[in-house]
DNA sequence: CACACGATGGATATAATATAACATGCGACG
DNA sequence: CGTCGCATGTTATATTATATCCATCGTGTG
């Protein structure tokens, strides 16, 4: 079930090469548009960008803080409406409960995900479990309840957190 | 038109006698705060009769105008503080994706809920669905996390909504 | 009663999150 | 060129939530 490029839904901890997750986001974003034709605007590529930052979830003012922290600076729509649009295409996710942002692992599949939070490390992992997406959906449907957006967030702490951190 | 009876996980359309869910619900609460220790204070009590208004999800702003709306009016504060309190007591649950609240049926169970939320009514029922749960508990499992907080917001249509509505 | 204490709620201010409404720039296309 | 559509900029404001300090009230104690 892994796909090429080993993202997955495993925690990362600080020892991996981010660089390359971030370029392989990019990458694949900018497939997905060009196949829809949507336009990945240089803003929308940099605010993507930033939400790669880490693994963690992301805040709209902290986003707009690191567009344009002096004069001439970002305002909140801009950064609001590139994320939208960036949503809108299955690039990031919006995690309500924190009110914050991820980017999506695997944009190029319209899923319905579920997020694990670590209140540790604060990194967000994303799921594609087809048993809760089952059972979430039988439960609707013996409710006669047409499901639309499926909202899975899981607080806790990840394994790395867990464990008794290593020596450095 | 007429739903099953009860206080269950079944949206009740605008046909059920709303006072009953009210009245055993402000009981519920008094008998679970009288168990603890805790204290139902008046304004507390009347938040929350405020937010069993309606089966719907109560915005805290919205409290807060019915709370006082002309001079000497209730500030953000107070109704905060006794939302906190309802939730630290399962008398109440907070909907992340609305930021809104709506009243817990079942405060005596320490449970953990999942909640139909109907785009078209706005009503919210409150599953506590031991499928969905342990899919959930089983997943986290294997990814060696330590759950907390779940978090299961399910939007859609309820039964009432989908169905063509009936001549009045 | 005087007093300290803790819980509750009031008041003031502000932080954090998000959107409405309108203006500008800019490329595509006839 | 003109104008259309989309992206972005700008201004203002709405919505949601919290920090901080103060007043009040009941309770237990000396």
């Amino acid at each position: 079930m892994e796909p090429p490029g080993g993202i997955g839904p495993a925690f990362r901890g600080s020892g991996h090469a981010h660089g390359a997750c971030v370029d392989d986001a990019l990458a694949r974003a900018e497939e997905v548009c060009r196949r829809r034709g949507a336009r990945l605007t240089p803003l929308r590529r940099r605010v993507l960008a930033l939400v790669w930052r880490s693994h963690r979830a992301v805040k709209a003012y902290d986003i707009l803080a690191a567009l344009g922290g002096g004069r001439g600076a970002a305002k909140p729509p801009t950064v609001y409406r590139a994320l939208d649009f960036l949503m809108s295409h299955g690039l990031i996710h919006r995690i309500d409960s924190l009110n914050a942002f991820v980017g999506c692992p695997r944009p190029e599949r319209g899923h319905s995900a579920q997020f694990l939070i670590c209140g540790g490390c604060g990194e967000v992992s994303e799921l594609d479990a087809a048993g809760i997406e089952r059972a979430i959906t039988d439960r609707a449907a013996d409710a006669g309840f047409a499901l639309s957006r499926r909202i899975v967030e899981l607080h806790g702490t990840c394994p790395q957190c867990t464990a008794p951190q290593p020596r450095a």
